[in-house]
DNA sequence: AGAGGGTAATGAGTTATGCTAACGACCATG
DNA sequence: CATGGTCGTTAGCATAACTCATTACCCTCT
């Protein structure tokens, strides 16, 4: 739990964080020219995943899930409902909300997701050893748990 | 190496990158509202960071190491010498070309830069477990380097 | 020496993607 | 039944990137 967080003072986590945000930044303006769907943004395609996994939610759990204020929310979902990849239902107990729930298209369409995106993440593999890759691999579910505190 | 990448295919490599691409849009997402000075944008500060540790380059490199096209980089380069963080020079050899160095100033910054990126750190690793944190310490590198690639 | 192709930086205009503020519909509690 | 809080939405705006076109310069080849 790092309840004495003696790391957080020193050199080593200092230029893991420099490093760690400079990745991020640079990484996410590639991944934006790298859409598997060149009319999908990288928010809606991640919104996608989202309810992929969870199944349903509302725009508001999505918006918090996302980290965009409520108002972006809908104009994803507005878009990607145009598409045909998201469904809008009643809620059933609350008339206020409403629930988002993916379609078939949606499934297609991620499932084609993965494989465009190995394609390219076999380019970014074979700059690294597969040392580093394993790092990256272990990595990743903390940086998806982590961009969700 | 990855000569045969036997691993791009299988299951948990797949699940990998999708955490991986959720994780870094929404975490830059968050570090875009996470800035140390209000009137830096998240480019502008990564781009005081690779002169921090390349010392000298132009725009052009800078353009290409941010993944950013090159009017883009005049444009944030302009910026940060309006601000006196950086400083503008001549090329030695060629004359079509500038040479960008940081200033004392943009030294200054980055070390308070330095010192809020760790409090807000701090606050998202008080959710994070040891093991978890060292994993995302492992990887900070590899990610970076994976950014450049 | 001069012409022509390639590259660096830039200027102008556009697009994308988020935000805030204000609003209407609805729940819930006195 | 009134009133305060919550959910989704609408409207308007800000930012930060992009593309296309232009200018200045280097370099090679004749």
């Amino acid at each position: 739990m790092l309840t004495t967080m003696p790391e957080l003072s020193n050199g080593d986590d200092a230029d893991a964080v420099n490093a760690l945000r400079s990745a991020v930044m640079r990484l996410s303006r590639r991944l934006k020219h790298q859409r598997v769907d060149e009319s999908l943004s990288p928010t809606e395609m991640s919104v996608l995943g989202t309810l992929a996994r969870c199944g349903r939610a509302t725009p508001g759990e999505l918006a918090r899930k996302e980290h965009v204020q409520p108002p972006s929310m809908t104009r994803i979902v507005a878009m990607l409902e145009a598409k045909g990849l998201v469904r809008l239902e009643a809620h059933p107990d609350d008339r206020r909300q409403k629930v988002v729930t993916q379609t078939e298209q949606a499934e297609a369409m991620l499932e084609e997701s993965r494989r465009k995106r190995n394609a390219w993440l076999a380019e970014l593999a074979s700059g690294l050893d597969e040392d580093e890759w394993a790092k990256v691999r272990a990595a990743a579910p903390v940086l998806e748990k982590l961009a969700q505190l």
